[in-house]
Order: structure tokens, then C-alpha cells, then sequence
RNA sequence: GGGGGCAUGGCGGAAGUGGUAGACGCAGCGGACUUAAAAUCCGCAGACGGCAACGUUGUGGGGGUUCAAGUCCCCCUGCCCCCA
């Protein structure tokens, strides 16, 4: 009897796979050929988020990469053109800095980890085209990111402007606002980001805002909350700009006016004050000179905090007035104009009017100024709204408001509009949350902006043909001051393109996120010279069918790579809008975590050395005990090489995908991956009883009938290979269901583990031919969860041919094993016997047996006696197949 | 505050359109094999009562619809996520 040692067998073949070139992505002309039968095969593209090559592997990596793999495993089993890749998303700061602490080359830092994580990935026995990979950070790569920023730039899609930006202190660079959290805090740094005066590039997101937010509902293969959160984020409102004339003491107009937006035109006649924000460009020709220091200092104020404090409902509002005044222009009423800091100007028009009974913020603002609040809308169907408690924000009737008293909100929003209109103080406008993004990023490591600013000709593209503007050598790094580029004098000066007099290259690089907003493009045609990607290729692989990654993307790269495609659409670079047909949002893998309630201090599980008492190794506090996502401060991480050397990458895979679902959260747990290795063995021992009893493969290896049943149907079948047949069945029935529409890896592992439970019990009592069938269906389910054992036992099953080289006769090249629905057939079925709808017993019945038999064997069985105590049911309900429910 | 999601044994989790709750696994208990242990194999296992056959109860809490509710409806509680 030889014994499972994964260690033993998993090297090997990944060797021999790839030699055979079993991960090769089908797509040479000859592969787009029919397949015989007269159809193309169809094509399938699986595809990972890929990672930034910290050099280390963690769980959740594994998890994400073994989710895809399985699914690209079974797209080609199923016969379909898999295109499964592989890449780094290689800029970004953590190389930078270790260039700034230690002195290494950024590239060179990054190549190595590239290479570490590279052989990782590798042991997991992943079925990735590793000819396809890809890394951002290399110029073959980031030559066509330029390209892509210049097709952006031609189309008016990239611009510069001043604005206020957020300045992250620690990583010494801007960020765009979907990477600032809601407490305004870097996503990448955690600090508190600061607001600054800066030019900047920015891409005009904007512009597609309606079309991101209208082709949602059609994004059927993704999350609802993912879909939920773009929607949220677009934030897309109808309302209208409104304008205020600035007007004198004695309501004599100055020519100025304030353009106010706002959602809720229909409370125009509850305005009582008009509000800018204090960055608004008006703010110090409208502040009248007995107001100037006050303003002056509160500005000030204002400018140090973060966009959370400022506009929070449940804090403070603050503010002052200018001290001039505005025309209400639906009611002529003269109104004070004051600024504060819950008013942005960067959303809208940096100006509000300050309607205190229908909106919270301005009648916190109110209640604290002392400022007039008007009631103009009242919920319907009643009298006066009393708003001690705050204002009245719903939809109602308006009163107080001129012609339009009586009206509903929702036609006087249209109704003011369209007076406005006509009257020339306002019109009705669509806002949005979202802004356009900003790339610009003060940093080395990153794809240089190819632009040349020329002191005559302004900002110059690099010619095409001058692309890739490769980065220079990186020198000494500081880490501090303004773009590290902007001191490498030799890279920085160059003639102008346009007029050849000295010029200056930019001297920002790009956010990371340009990088990998089109990566999954790229791996279509990845050793393209001319092109990013040729349009044939990428429409035949894309949209990719099935994407994998983390739910922390639900705004950020995924919004990105959509706005992308859009755009690459209407370059007409390809011709499809939107890039990922299927979106799995991958739960985290978290390891258990302890931690000292006393101190908050985390203890290391090695110093806990009872789990079920833990306690603190020095001072025996007891110990919190949870389970938490792994991250090296809480001493809760578990490496994924270690996994693999002991129990060996199929364990890992099989432990990983059963469990948890793919979309929930998975705890790590040492004892759950012993059983999974212990089910891998009894296969292992199923197969090697087989083989002792001579059982083998070798005739039933015929690609045209995958399923062997033919022989055994005709064949007298004992009670025991019935009940085998039916769990082999079930089994393909139930696993491919799990892996078809929704991904159910969890319970597609427990089918197996139910058929291997089946077979262990019924092996021994059964023929040949349908022992064989059994072991044969068993591999072919398996193969895709873990290929290293399945592959293994085909080989020594005998379900290779001799003849045949690896790339034919491996099993992954096999087709998934097809139901007969014959064997499901059962003659009895056991019928739930309910008296009152409460189950009393079960009764054998022929599984054809129609209602009125079923009704006459249920009234008949000793359950029905004992609970119906000779008395006739009032009612009787059958469900034929399933069960009779005696009602007394 | 608004929107969305979740709640099932000691634990992770299963339960097409309402139809035997707890599949599968982990941990646990009992037994076989062994000088012993490990490994392996067989069995038990929601809770309560009973020697049992069985009965009662049970999917966060409370109500409802139904012959029948984890599943549908209403209210409440707790946790998570997003947006403010």
C-alpha cells in the first residue's frame, strides 16, 4: 500500500505541466478553427485582481487565485477557450520607500519580489498562462499607459486645473477623493489628509458619470452592494442652480449675483439667508469692511479641517456673515449672505441658500445664528409641521409661497424651475457627488505623465513614437520635497516637441490606479509592439466572464477600469462597455487573534499554550479570543509555504474553497485543514484498494462517451450498485450545479466528500464496470479543486494513454463527466407521513405512486392509526414524490 | 439619520419555487485494532424528559398568514457594510 505524500508528487507535475504547456491559452488561428463538430469553441476569460508584489503571499491572495483557477479548471473541462493570466501591479509606494530607507533600486526591489511571489504561485499548481504575465511597472508596459494618457488628453478627457486637494503628509503626495475615507484618512497611509492649493492633473470622470450610473442595472453578474455603492457614489441629483442678484442696503442691484444649487427649488420661498463656502471666489469682494477681520480669522479656522468635520450632521455648524446682501428671486425678499463651514466648493456651485425649515444642517445653522425660519412645505394630508425637533425634510405641500401654494414638492420643484427659466434666474440642473479624478501624484515610483511643458507652446504631448518616457535611474531619494523626478536635471530638461526651444518634462507621475485600470486589456495581446492591444483580440477575450477580488475595489479600481472602457469605446479602440461581465467580492481569510482585554496588547498564538484556556504568557491574564482578518500586528497570520509544505497545495485549495462560501469571511483553523488533508487520503486509499483489486481505466478513456454507462445500463444491477450509481449521479448533478450561475465551492466540496463517503461503503459489494465508473467520475469532479492528487491517481488508475503525450491525456484535458438520468431513478421513495403538519413517521412507497394511492397507503400506516385514533382526517394533502399531511 | 445585508447545534456551515431543519466537516463521546500510542475503521451526538419504542421543544425575540414557516408578511433587538 503506498501513501498520499503530496510533497512527493506535487513538483513534479507541476513541472510536467508545464512542459506540456497545459496552461497555454488557446488562441493561435489554428485554435479558433471548429472543433470537428462544426462549432468554435467559446472562450471564457477568468481573472484575478492582481497583486502588488509586496514579495510575500498571504492567505488572501491564495484564496482569491485558487477561487479563479477552479473556476478556469472547470470553463475548460466544460470545452471551453480558457484565457486565464497573471500580473503585478508593480508601481507604488512601498518600493519608493524602501529605495528611501535602504537605499535599493525601486525596479530592482520590485523584480525580486515579483520573482518570490512568482514561485508561490506557482506551488499552488495554479493553471495560469504564465506566458501572458504582465508587470506595470516595466516600460514595455507603462509605454502604453502613456499612450492611453495621450489618447485621454486628445479627447479632452485629461486636463490641468487648480484646486483644492487632498495632501497626504506622511506619503508626501495627493490623492484622488475615492482613495480619502470617510474620516479623512489616506487609504493607504492612514493619515489625516490636508487640504491644499495645488495644479494638477485630473481626468474628466465626470463626463461619464451618467453613462457609469445608467449602465449599473445592467451589471447583472454583480454584487448588489457593490452596484449599490458606484450608484452612491455617482451620486447623481436633480435640482437647479438658482441665482441670487447681490443687491445694496437699499436693495439697489451691484451687477454681482451668487448662483446657488440646489435640490429643492420648491423651498425657495423658505429661504432666509444665503451661505458660500469659504473658499468661494466672491467671498472677499462681497465682505463689507466692518467685516473683513472676523471673516478674515474664520476662513482660517475653516481651512484646517477635514471635509468629515466640516459637514457632519450632528456637529456644530459655524459661520459669519459678510455683511452684504442678496434678492430672493422668487420672493424679492432681501436676505443676508453669510459663509460657513458645512458649504464645499468643490460640490455645486460652492453656495447654498439657507432654507432652515426643510433642511437639517441650515436649521442647526439657524437655531445657532438666530436666523429666520420660514415654513414653507407641509407634510400632506395636514396642518402646520411643528419642527421643534429639527426641520421637516420630506416632500410635502408648499404654503407661504406665492402661485405655487397647494402645490405638491414634486411639482413645484418643476413648476420654480420652469419660472426660473422663464424668468432668467436659474435653470434646472443635474449635480453629482462624483468628481473628476485626480492622478497627478508627487512620487518616483510611478508611469511618468508624457507631457513636455514649453514656456511657448504650453503643454506638449510626447510624440507617440518618443513613448515609453521611461523613468530615470532613481538616484538618491529623500522622501521629501516636491516630485522626486523634478531633480533629475539631465531626465527633466528636453527640447519642445512642437518648437524645439528648452523645455521642461512633467515631473508628477500617475496614480497607480491608471495602471490598473486597463491591465486585464492588455493580457489579450501582452507582447503587443504597436498597440496596446489589438481590437480583434481583445473583443474575442473580453468582457472577462468571471472576475475575482476584494470587496475594498467596489468603488476605486472598479469604477476606474469601467470609466476606462468607456472611453477606450468611444476611441473606438474596442467595442464592448463594460469590462467585467461577473464580479465575485472574495470574503477575507482571518486567523484567530488574542488579545489582553487588560492591556489591548495582541499575544502571538505559539505563547498561548492552551487554546482552550488562553491566557497571557506573563502575567496569566484570560485572553480575548476572535477571529480577525490576518495582518502581521496581530501575530494572527498564517504563511501560505508553510500550508503547502506540510500538507501540500491541494489540501490548502480543498480547505480554502469548503470552508466557507466565497463571498463570506473564512476562519483560518488548523484542525479543519487536518480533515481536509484526511479526505485527500482516503481518495487516495479508495483508489490504491481499486488498483489492488485490479480495477483500471485503460478501456474507458474515449473523449466522444466520457460517461461509461452504456455497459452497465444494460446490465443487471445489484441493490449496491444501484445505490452507488445514484450517489455518482447526485454527484455530478449537485457539483456542477454549485459551479454553474453562483459559485458554491463549499458544498461542491462536501458532494465530493459525500460520493467518496458512498464509495468506501459500496465499493467492495460492486462489479467492476460500475466500480470503475465511480472511481473515474470521482477523479474527474475532483480535478478541478485539487488537480496535483486527481492527475496523480489518473496516472496510476491507468486513465492515461500510454500513446498519448500529457497534453492529451492529462486530466485536465478530460471533459466534465455527464449525468445519466437513468441512474437517479429510484423504484421506492420514502413518503413523509404528517399528521397536522407535524412529521409522525415515514412509509416506503412506489416512487410512480399518484396521489389517491399515496393518500390510501398514508391513511393506512400505523402512524396514521396511532395519531388519527380511528377518526377520519378532515382533510388530507398529498405532495406526490414528497409527503401526505393528515389534518384531523 | 438614510440605504443595504446578516442572525440556524459547542464551532464553520447545509437546506430549488413554503414540504422530514442541522447535509458536509471540525471539535466531542463510546467502541474495534494495538503491549501502548498515533494512524485507521465502526458507532453516538440540537436541547429537555425517558432504560427504551417515544414524547415535548427548537433556526435572535414577539405577533401574523398557511394543512405546513429557517423560508412569506408586520413589529422589535443585536451585529456588519456603505452613504451622510
Amino acid at each position: 500500500m503506498s501513501r498520499y505524500q503530496p510533497q512527493a508528487i506535487e513538483g513534479s507535475w507541476q513541472q510536467l505541466w508545464q512542459a506540456a504547456e497545459l496552461d497555454a491559452t488557446p488562441d493561435g488561428a489554428s485554435d479558433l478553427e471548429t472543433d470537428g463538430a462544426g462549432t468554435s469553441p467559446e472562450s471564457f476569460y477568468a481573472l484575478s485582481m492582481f497583486p502588488y508584489p509586496s514579495g510575500n503571499l498571504h492567505m488572501g491572495h491564495v484564496r482569491n487565485y485558487v477561487i479563479t483557477d477552479v473556476v478556469a479548471r472547470v470553463q475548460r473541462m466544460r470545452g471551453k477557450q480558457v484565457l486565464h493570466p497573471m500580473g503585478w501591479d508593480a508601481f507604488g509606494l512601498p518600493a519608493e520607500n524602501a529605495a528611501i530607507e535602504r537605499g535599493v533600486d525601486p525596479g530592482v526591489w520590485t523584480d525580486r519580489n515579483i520573482a518570490a511571489m512568482r514561485d508561490q504561485l506557482r506551488q499552488l499548481g495554479l493553471s495560469i498562462d504564465w506566458d501572458r504575465e504582465l508587470a506595470t511597472c516595466h516600460s514595455d508596459y507603462y509605454r502604453w499607459t502613456q499612450w492611453l494618457f495621450l489618447q485621454f488628453l486628445d479627447a479632452g478627457l485629461a486636463y490641468q486645473k487648480e484646486a483644492t486637494v487632498n495632501w497626504d503628509p506622511v506619503d508626501q503626495t495627493v490623492l484622488a477623493n475615492e482613495q480619502v475615507d470617510s474620516e479623512g484618512r489616506s487609504w493607504r497611509s492612514g493619515a489625516l489628509v490636508q487640504k491644499r492649493q495645488l495644479r494638477q492633473w485630473f481626468l474628466r470622470i465626470t463626463a461619464y458619470a451618467d453613462q457609469l450610473l445608467d449602465d449599473l442595472p445592467k451589471l447583472t453578474g454583480w454584487p448588489e452592494r457593490v452596484r449599490t455603492m458606484q450608484a452612491n457614489w455617482i451620486g447623481r441629483s436633480k435640482g437647479a442652480e438658482l441665482h441670487f442678484s447681490v443687491v445694496d442696503a437699499s436693495g439697489e442691484s451691484s451687477g454681482e449675483r451668487i448662483t446657488v444649487f440646489t435640490t429643492r427649488p420648491d423651498t425657495i420661498y423658505g429661504a432666509s439667508y444665503v451661505v458660500l463656502a469659504p473658499e468661494h471666489p466672491l467671498v472677499a469682494q462681497l465682505t463689507s469692511n466692518d467685516h473683513q477681520l472676523q471673516v478674515e480669522a474664520f476662513c482660517d479656522i475653516v481651512s484646517s479641517q477635514s471635509e468629515q468635520e466640516r459637514t457632519a450632521e450632528d456637529k456644530p455648524k459655524r459661520g459669519v456673515p459678510l455683511g452684504s446682501l442678496v434678492r430672493n428671486p422668487a420672493s424679492g425678499e432681501l436676505l443676508p449672505i453669510w459663509i460657513a463651514d458645512y458649504v464645499l466648493s468643490e460640490y455645486g456651485t460652492g453656495a447654498v441658500m439657507g432654507v432652515p425649515a426643510h433642511d437639517q444642517r441650515d436649521f442647526i445653522f439657524a437655531r445657532q445664528y438666530e436666523l429666520p425660519v420660514k415654513q414653507v412645505i407641509i407634510p400632506e394630508g395636514s396642518d402646520e409641521h411643528a419642527y421643534e425637533g429639527g426641520a421637516w425634510t420630506e416632500a410635502g405641500v408648499l404654503i407661504h409661497s406665492a402661485e405655487f401654494n397647494g402645490l405638491k414638492s414634486g411639482e413645484a420643484k418643476l413648476a420654480i424651475t420652469q419660472a426660473a427659466e422663464r424668468g432668467g434666474w436659474g435653470q434646472g440642473r443635474v449635480q453629482y457627488r462624483l468628481r473628476d479624478w485626480l492622478i497627478s501624484r508627487q512620487r518616483y515610483w510611478g508611469c511618468p505623465i508624457p507631457v513636455i511643458h514649453c514656456p511657448s507652446c504650453g503643454v506638449v504631448p510626447v510624440p507617440t513614437a518618443q513613448l515609453p518616457v521611461e523613468l530615470p535611474n532613481a538616484g538618491a531619494f529623500s522622501g521629501k520635497g516636491g516630485s522626486p523626478l523634478a531633480q533629475q536635471q539631465q531626465w527633466l530638461n528636453v527640447a519642445c516637441p512642437a518648437c524645439g526651444e528648452p523645455a521642461q518634462r512633467e515631473t508628477d507621475t500617475m496614480d497607480t490606479f491608471m495602471c490598473s485600470s486597463w491591465y486585464y486589456l492588455r493580457y489579450s495581446d501582452p507582447h503587443n509592439t504597436e498597440l496596446p492591444f489589438d481590437r480583434q483580440k481583445v473583443d474575442r477575450w473580453l468582457p472577462v466572464d468571471q472576475y475575482v477580488g476584494g470587496i475594498e475595489h467596489a468603488i476605486l479600481h472598479l469604477l476606474y477600469s469601467r470609466f476606462f472602457t468607456k472611453v477606450l469605446r468611444d476611441r473606438g479602440l474596442l467595442s464592448f462597455d463594460e469590462p467585467f461581465t461577473r464580479l465575485l467580492t472574495q470574503g477575507m481569510v482571518q486567523g484567530i487573534t488574542y488579545k489582553n482585554p487588560a492591556t489591548g496588547k495582541y499575544i502571538a498564538p505559539s505563547d498561548v499554550k492552551d487554546a482552550d484556556d488562553p491566557r497571557d504568557p506573563v502575567s496569566g491574564e484570560i485572553l480575548e479570543t476572535f477571529y480577525e482578518k490576518m495582518s502581521k500586528s496581530k501575530y494572527n497570520g498564517v504563511d501560505p509555504s508553510q500550508v503547502i509544505d506540510r500538507y501540500g497545495a491541494d489540501t490548502a485549495r480543498m480547505f480554502i474553497l469548503f470552508k466557507a462560501p466565497p463571498e463570506k469571511d473564512l476562519e483560518w483553523d488548523d484542525a479543519d485543514v487536518e480533515g481536509q488533508f484526511r479526505f485527500l487520503q482516503r481518495i487516495w486509499r479508495l483508489v490504491d484498494a481499486a488498483i489492488a483489486r485490479g480495477l483500471n481505466l485503460n478501456n474507458l478513456v474515449d473523449p466522444k462517451a466520457p460517461v461509461d454507462s452504456q455497459a452497465i445500463r444494460a446490465a443487471e444491477l445489484s441493490p449496491s450498485e444501484r445505490q452507488l450509481r445514484r450517489a455518482v449521479h447526485t454527484a455530478i448533478q449537485e457539483v456542477s450545479e454549485d459551479l454553474s450561475g453562483d459559485y458554491q465551492f463549499n458544498t461542491a466540496v462536501s458532494e465530493l466528500m459525500k460520493l467518496s463517503n458512498a464509495m468506501v461503503e459500496t465499493m467492495a459489494d460492486v462489479s467492476a464496470p460500475v466500480a470503475t465508473e465511480a472511481l473515474h467520475i470521482l477523479l474527474l469532479l475532483l480535478a478541478p479543486f485539487a488537480p496535483h492528487l486527481a492527475e496523480e491517481l489518473w496516472l496510476k488508475l491507468g486513465g492515461r494513454r500510454a500513446d498519448q503525450p500529457l497534453s492529451q491525456s492529462s486530466i485536465h484535458r478530460q471533459r466534465w463527466p455527464q449525468l445519466d438520468p437513468a441512474a437517479l431513478v429510484r423504484d421506492t421513495i420514502p413518503l413523509v407521513i404528517q399528521v397536522k403538519g407535524k412529521v409522525r413517521g415515514n412509509l416506503e412507497v412506489p416512487a410512480d405512486a399518484d396521489a389517491a394511492t399515496l393518500e390510501q397507503l398514508a391513511l393506512a400506516s400505523e402512524v396514521a392509526i396511532k395519531w388519527l385514533e380511528g377518526k377520519p382526517p378532515s382533510r388530507v394533502i398529498v405532495v406526490p414524490g414528497k409527503l401526505v399531511n393528515l389534518v384531523p
